[in-house]
RNA sequence: GCCCCUGUAGACCAACGGCAGAGUCGAUGGACUCAAAAUCCAUUCAGUGUGGGUUCGAAUCCCACCGGGGGCACCA
């Protein structure tokens, strides 16, 4: 614990005890919630799940709950703590409900960070990288997730890369994967590539000298194959957040419209332009185009013969369409012989026209570009091709893989301006796979972003080694059924997931098309109203935040703050509350615990009121509701309500040995435990049970105290509240409207006059208009 | 510039088109205490960014504007 006197003093006030380590002996049996960590981790590390690894558990009751995998930057930090207290809270509900849980986690633990981190401090990318893995590990038990930890996989491992290398050359295969030139960051003091973070207003992030292009012959996906499919399937994907959606689709960026060919006069070529408006083509009054060699001539309107100028501008994309454009001046459609149609009309006849003399075609275009994956660099999987000056382009024969990182004899940051790797000699001469002949291994290595597009395929069977993944586990546990994560990956991340699972499932090895079923996006933890991150600062430090309330605590208003995908403002929510509230139910199920451990309550008193029973259970199926919704702040709103409704009846009503205060505890625990597993396991136990509260299972409701007998009528006159009135729930229009008139307060309200008009809403309210 | 999301008490957030308040923090008062802390109880405060519209009835649906957040962008 950090020296932190006055916050060590708040949370020992709360009935919490530093015990040091799980497992050490409890001082004074008051508060022992480190120590309850023991408790909390034997269900899910030692004593397996069911279903896990993957046997005839039929699919329709498995959960698969993931949360996008971390990169091991260092110690877990707050943004950490959100995505995990969400997906544990989602694994910890779907347990209760009886589902054998598959909750996973991993590392995608290959990346630039490595590499800087080690080429600063002179140590090696791969022993930063799986040193911050065990700290993030322990992290994550101290925080008390649920994860299965048989699914641990890190993306670093030749275990692991060697199927990003196996899918790499069933893209190649099946002609996705390509080569093609295209500009790279060069930074030209450090003769190095850089990636686009590592340029800040276009100079080098780390000499400041101005960055320039380099043309490089790299590889490619063919993305732009799927981009019907990605947007098609977007159909199938009513669990995820609808901006999401709309990002996706703008991404996309699908355009139907035509090209057409202008000549350009005294030059015999012609200039092809897209566009989505063909119906104004009428209208034209210029050609723009990207390069300077056409401009000042006239080209020719294909549709009426029209010569009209060229003109040369920056503004028009080279890679975006055809690299031209045409302007139209925003002339209506009544241009021609297009006069009195619909555009739609219009469109069709004039794309006719084009496609018969030959000067254009129908046409959709796509804004998404491929898939750039070379990357130069070190720390990532090696691209499996050979360069031989014979054969040309060889794959590395799937039986040669992995194609392993070489581990020493190279340069992480040659002066050269050549990729890491290739200053590897002896890693990079191979004989040629085809020929025998010497040639060379390619130098790059791929984008993490292919790391991370099927990692969740892997987990059920990490260890597998016969494919990338087990079918079996797929079969089990596949697709993944909750999947959380922060709005930053809307874009790239989820649409390669998408992307690399089609590709799958035209192989033939995916019984799906979709990866993610639902989708959960967090928010982003900030400070005072500025957003944390490395780079600026970590304002806010998570493992003291634990230290000073505790874990459950930070949880707690983690997802008590506000819905998960708004950001949280740390300096506006209060763990302190969390810790008052938490302290508050371990209290109620001490004293009910008790009053059971001194035999107190006599048999047949403390029967409770049927009242506040029935209470209990409303507030359980309403929480039951809420959890499905994810919608946690409200859900444990409610919970605080049921502590508060349980304080009461305790001290005012039924007493310690009370059923109903009894039932509505256990239940209270039980619930708490999706959101607090410590304080929960803790409570569960003060109120005497043996085994622990995760099998438990949810609190069952009786369907007969959800259903309130009466209920309160809110009378209006012209919309305006005038009385109320108790009814019973199932009352009939005709005799709420006929109670209503009768009210004593009505009568005098109206006055005699009977209303225009009444409009009636049984059970809850009545509105007289006069 | 285009697209999406969002504006509710001092703060964070709730509210099937039907009584604006479930919960938390803060503040204030009370109980307990020699006193304080902790605990418990109670109270306070907004008419929902602004202006229109639809409706018997709008925080909620529609339009415009203003503020905040995000995505795309000289994208045809």
């Amino acid at each position: 614990m950090p020296d932190n006197g006055a916050a060590l003093a708040l949370y020992r006030r709360h009935g919490f005890v530093d015990t040091g380590e799980p497992g050490d002996p409890l001082p004074d049996g008051r508060g022992r919630e480190l120590v309850l960590a023991k408790t909390v981790r034997r269900p899910f590390e030692a004593d397996g799940l069911p279903g896990f690894p993957p046997s005839a558990q039929p699919r329709s009751n498995n959960r698969y709950v993931v949360s996008m995998f971390p990169y091991p930057s260092g110690d877990l930090h707050m943004g950490h703590a959100e995505a995990y207290s969400i997906s544990d809270a989602i694994a910890r509900y779907l347990r209760l409900k009886g589902h054998n849980v598959l909750a996973a986690i991993g590392w995608d633990s290959f990346g630039l960070p490595a590499e800087n981190a080690a080429f600063k401090r002179n140590l090696s990318p791969r022993d930063w990288t799986y040193d911050n893995i065990e700290v993030q590990a322990e992290g994550f038990r101290r925080l008390g997730m649920s994860f299965d930890w048989r699914t641990r996989l890190h993306t670093s491992d030749p275990e692991y890369y060697r199927w990003n290398q196996w899918l790499f050359l069933k893209l190649y295969e099946r002609g996705l994967a390509y080569r093609a030139t295209a500009p790279v960051n060069w930074c030209p003091n450090d003769r190095t590539v850089l990636a686009n973070e590592q340029v800040v207003q276009g100079r080098c992030e780390r000499c400041g000298a101005v960055v320039g292009q380099r043309d490089l012959t790299q590889w490619f996906f063919r993305i732009t194959r799927y981009a019907q499919r990605l947007l098609d399937d977007m159909d199938q994907l009513g669990g995820w957040p609808e901006d999401v959606l709309t990002m996706q689709r703008n991404w996309i960026g699908r355009s139907a419209g035509a090209y057409v060919d202008f000549p350009i006069e005294g030059t015999g070529q012609t200039v092809r332009v897209f566009t989505t408006r063909p119906e104004t083509l009428y209208g034209a009054t210029f050609l723009v185009v990207a390069d300077t060699e056409l401009a000042g001539r006239a080209a020719v309107n294909p549709v009426n013969g029209e010569r009209i100028p060229v003109h040369a501008a920056d503004h028009v994309v080279s890679d975006y369409g055809t690299g031209a454009s045409i302007d139209t001046g925003g002339r209506p459609v009544d241009c021609g012989p297009l006069t009195g149609r619909t555009v739609a009309q219009a469109r069709d006849a004039v794309v006719r026209d084009l496609e018969r003399t030959g000067s254009g075609t129908a046409a959709v275009i796509y804004r998404l570009r491929d898939w750039l994956i070379s990357r130069q660099r070190y720390w990532g999987t090696p691209i499996p091709m050979v360069h031989c000056p014979a054969c040309g382009v060889v794959p590395v024969p799937e039986d040669q893989l992995p194609v392993t990182l070489p581990e020493s004899g190279f340069e992480l940051r040659p002066g050269s301006g050549e990729p890491p790797l290739a200053t590897a000699r002896d890693w990079v001469s191979v004989p040629c796979p085809r020929c025998g002949g010497p040639a060379r291994r390619d130098v790059d290595t791929m984008d993490t972003f292919v790391d991370s597009s099927w990692y969740f395929l892997r987990y059920p069977d990490p260890a597998y080694d016969r494919g990338p993944f087990n079918p079996e586990g797929i079969a089990r546990w596949l697709p993944v059924d909750d999947y959380i994560g922060g709005k930053e990956h809307a874009i790239l991340h989820l649409l390669y997931a998408r992307f690399i699972t089609k590709v799958l499932h035209d192989l033939g090895m995916l019984p799906f098309d979709e990866p993610f079923r639902r989708l959960t996006n967090q928010g982003q933890v900030i400070m005072a109203g500025k957003s944390m991150s490395k780079s600026l600062g970590n304002l806010v430090d998570l493992q003291d935040q634990i230290a000073r309330f505790g874990p459950d605590a930070v949880r707690v208003t983690m997802l008590f703050a506000g819905p998960p995908e708004d950001d949280i403002d740390w300096a506006t929510v209060s763990p302190a509350g969390a810790v008052k509230w938490l302290a508050r139910v371990r209290r109620l199920a001490g004293e009910v615990g008790l009053a059971r451990s001194d035999g107190a309550g006599p048999d047949g008193a403390g029967v409770g009121s049927v009242a506040a029973r029935s209470a209990v259970h409303r507030l359980v199926d309403g929480i039951d509701r809420l959890m499905d919704q994810r919608r946690f702040n409200v859900a444990i709103a409610r919970m605080m309500e049921l502590t508060t409704l349980l304080r009461r009846e305790l001290d005012h009503a039924g007493g310690v040995a009370d059923r109903v205060v009894r039932e509505g505890v256990e239940a209270l625990c039980r619930m708490l435990s999706c959101v607090a597993p410590f304080s929960a396991e803790d409570a569960w136990a003060a109120l005497g049970n043996e085994q622990s509260v995760v099998e438990a299972g949810w609190p069952e409701v009786d369907p007969a105290l959800l259903a309130v007998a009466e209920v309160t009528c809110v009378v209006q006159v012209d919309g305006k509240v005038r009385a109320r009135l108790a009814v019973p729930v199932d009352i009939g229009a005709e005799e709420l409207r006929s109670r209503a008139l009768a009210a004593d307060r009505i009568v005098d309200e109206l006055n005699g006059r009977p209303p225009r008009r009444v409009v009636v809403r049984p059970p809850t309210l009545v509105n007289l208009i006069r």
